[in-house]
DNA sequence: ATAAATTAATTCATCGTTTAATTATTTGCA
DNA sequence: TGCAAATAATTAAACGATGAATTAATTTAT
């Protein structure tokens, strides 16, 4: 029978550099995760992650197969889960749009201060990009933020102080992305934005009074 | 002295495929602006534009070089000239900020309409890449742009009715990246839009809206 | 000793680029 | 005008580099 047929955890080994307790996955997931975000996922090779990790390129077909597993292993267990708090954030909030946009800046505030490696991978990938990584964080990670959102923001469509036109999907979208922006995401409005002048909520703030003042409904040919 | 040392001028190949009158460096050129634009600068080989244009990888050798200088030509040729109606629409218009928005909006929607490939390059290679392509656009193609509008929106400013804090090259990055949008930008934009409820032009109205109500300048903390 | 953990080395594909050969077109000259 | 030499245009093939993925060998822990 040998070893019981279940197989030991991985172990530590003892020549490992930073000899911190977390597992070696964690440490393999954190160097993609930050290769990723800084260099874009579609240029990064295995062997920038494997560098940055002080591995060899073979650990992580070792752990996680391919490519695409070691991104799908990067989402489910290092990106999606810091989407949690902003959700929970939104779920403290009322019915009022104010708070809710209130607890939107705190959440989305807590979000990109212990995970700053999610605006760049964010306005890259999901804004950018049409790869899987948009369809995953749209399609899976978003979904519970907008429908919460959709149901928040009814009374306010309803007044005609949204646009009715507006998907819901795309406020979170549009909210998210442009808060990020500013912080570390595309390098055009890195540029064009005086960080001194304007904080990181200041898009966000123009974003929201946007939103808020309820521009109305398209002034386009409606076929409808 | 042989051929009197002046090159004749390349001539129509026999067999190229369509016989039209456009020599064969326009061709690639357009060939590898679809590229560009579908696929993005970096993810687009030269065998894919050559496999497009009907011809062999060499060619783009010896046409241009090399992939920097196929782009240099793309930017130089096909890009750069694109924005130049643009421009005089904005040359035509007052002083006056509706007239000159009313300006913008058509002189987008008169490069887009006449150069499709475009909406898809900027959003990817201006807003989200750091590449060079960026530099040359926003530092060769858009200073014009910008001056003018500074220009123009120096009264609106003047009145606090725009934030000051805006860089103007933002406002023309602002616009043409959010006008163009929808048309066929990102792809979270064509999902988040109904096409049908929301024209090309949504997009850049609540963003003139956004900018014309005056969000007033940052509540952050301002450091002078 | 045995199985997990890790590495070194290899394979296959693709990309940018180059070189040499081939086809087409012009040109010089009788 | 005709016909060959010269030159431009185009292709085919290959090179070197890099990346993802695999395999086999080696180390480490139990």
């Amino acid at each position: 029978m040998a070893t019981s047929g279940k197989r030991a955890k991985p172990q530590r080994r003892a020549g490992r550099p930073s000899g911190d307790e977390k597992d070696l996955r964690r440490h393999l997931l954190d160097a993609a995760l930050g290769q990723f975000a800084r260099t874009g996922i579609a240029a990064t090779s295995l062997r920038a992650i494997a560098t940055e990790a002080g591995v060899t390129p073979a650990m992580l077909h070792y752990y996680f197969g391919d490519k695409a597993r070691l991104l799908q292993a990067v989402i489910d267990e290092r990106l999606l889960p810091s989407l949690a708090p902003l959700r929970a954030q939104l779920e403290l909030a009322g019915n009022d749009p104010a708070a809710l946009t209130e607890a939107f800046v705190r959440g989305i505030s807590d979000v990109v201060a212990s995970h700053p490696w999610l605006p760049p991978l964010w306005v890259r990938e999901v804004l950018c990009e049409g790869g899987a990584l948009r369809e995953i964080l749209f399609d899976r990670a978003v979904p519970g933020v907008p429908q919460l959102l959709a149901q928040r923001f009814a009374a306010a469509q309803a007044n005609g102080r949204l646009n009715a036109a507006l998907d819901p999907r795309l406020l979170v979208v549009s909210l998210v992305g442009l808060t990020l922006f500013p912080a570390a995401g595309a390098p055009i409005w890195r540029r064009a934005f005086d960080a001194e002048a304007l904080g990181p909520g200041a898009m966000l703030e123009h974003t929201l009074a946007l939103l808020g003042q309820g521009v109305g409904t398209t002034k386009r040919g409606e076929p409808a």
